[in-house]
DNA sequence: CGTCGGATGTGAGCTACTTCACCGACAACG
DNA sequence: CGTTGTCGGTGAAGTAGCTCACATCCGACG
């Protein structure tokens, strides 16, 4: 595992083929980057130019794009499918710091300062990724201000958004961060369905586990009286909030200010 | 409190007078910038005038400096002594974000977008800091590329710090927290005096509490043994590390990777 | 088809922290 | 000068969430 090369690209190569180049649709691909990310603030030729030299691959659910330590050549941009951002904490526990979804970027943090990676990229269900090259991009970003600036306003959100996390960490009940959680993923990668909102991938109760600072039981107890209590539907590791509400209420009413 | 106005500098008015504006030495104060941090990186030229035009003030120990949602005008430079950064959590719990330094900035987040504050300073000692118009801040920083790159980095290095911190609350043991909080502060603000390291402000156990995660007792207790230990000095908040070694093993020993 | 690793489900303890309830000291403040 | 608020110190008691221990189910893989 530790011994699978990196290539050109940042993305590891896969053991088993079948990362095939997909149809590549540029309009589509185009359409993504200026709707989010620090790319949409890149001028159009620029931007024309990164996405033609930049290769999409296509990745199958669980492979791994980078982990820690790794050198950063590459920043990612998801254009389908949902890749989990984790690392390892005291005892080998996983924490999750992210999980990116189409029109985000990721990896920005190593290649912007030429660090190694801090995370393990996982791709939790099938996607299609962009790979652009480190240096083209910190080329583009460094002469175009506009981008500059849009990547301050990523990292602080980023920056917000971990200090909030870290702060509930610390004076949130547990269920109410895993409430939380299930809310913020819903936010971000759900779709709507009759009756609830559908989060796009499954997790199991491990990972929701990591993503709350939560062991695996503890998930799985609150889970069962949330399913019991009509407030979420719950089986093989996909999950339905069916009382939106009810959560956040039960959110407000355990972190009064 | 909430009623006292933020003057332009976005500095609280003080309210019994006397932060008189000290002495300024503007050689001392461009050694600081030149040594650290974001300014670093501007054109001379514009440092001086940055200098020139930003006023010193000497504050109490205790003083406000902002508070969390406040419109944020202004970049501070820390110039001498410590002003602790920290928010409300949950129930009221503070949690310190940071404590800032001589030659530390803090507070480019909010001026870089323009956002409100994010945090609670207050100065743990008496300081002299230097208030900087988040205007000039910004446009002296959008045109000169290196201080740009720079801001990213510190924001990186914060994002990083932030993080660990964050997995260090959902995996560490207590004590093992409050450890690694000691030495952290020893790296940062400390004088080495015979026999020892000592941390160059008081900090009540509250305060540790807040940069840990635990409640005053906790700390109290721990301490307690680690002065009976013979590990630390510890009397009237100020905190004197006796056997730093001690505490380096009992933190590497408790967070097995 | 068996079996083996990993995920879920569930319960019986255990314990690290918290909560609560005091004391005494000390500084600020009328 | 008493009073009041904040801090440090300490112990008793409660509990949230952990560890541990199984049992079941499922998909992958020989």
């Amino acid at each position: 595992m530790d011994s699978v090369p990196t290539n050109e690209g940042g993305l590891r190569e896969p053991r088993t083929g079948l990362a095939a180049t997909p149809a590549r649709d540029t309009d589509a691909i185009l359409k993504v980057i200026r709707a989010h990310s620090i790319l949409g603030s890149l001028a159009e030729q620029d931007l024309l130019a990164l996405v033609r030299q930049s290769p999409v691959r296509a990745l199958p659910k669980n492979r791994v794009l980078f982990r820690n330590g790794d050198e950063g050549r590459s920043v990612v941009l998801v254009l389908q499918g949902h890749v989990k951002l984790s690392t390892m904490a005291a005892h080998g526990r996983e924490v999750v710091l992210e999980i990116a979804g189409p029109g985000t970027i990721f990896g920005e943090l190593a290649v912007l300062n030429g660090s190694p990676r801090r995370a393990d990229a996982t791709s939790l269900t099938a996607c299609h990724v962009m790979a652009i090259d480190g240096g083209l991009f910190r080329r583009l970003v460094a002469r175009t201000p506009e981008a500059m600036f849009a990547a301050i306003r990523l990292l602080s959100e980023r920056l917000v958004a971990v200090t909030t996390q870290g702060m509930d960490a610390v004076s949130l009940p547990a269920p109410v961060r895993l409430a939380k959680a299930l809310l913020h993923l819903a936010d971000l990668h759900s779709q709507r369905v009759t009756g609830g909102v559908h989060i796009g991938f499954q997790l199991s109760q491990r990972e929701l586990g990591a993503m709350t600072g939560l062991i695996r039981e503890s998930i799985n107890k609150h889970l069962k009286a949330w399913r019991a209590a009509g407030w979420i539907e719950h089986a093989g590791g996909s999950v339905t909030l069916r009382d939106v509400a009810a959560l956040q209420d039960f959110v407000r009413d355990n972190e009064a200010r």
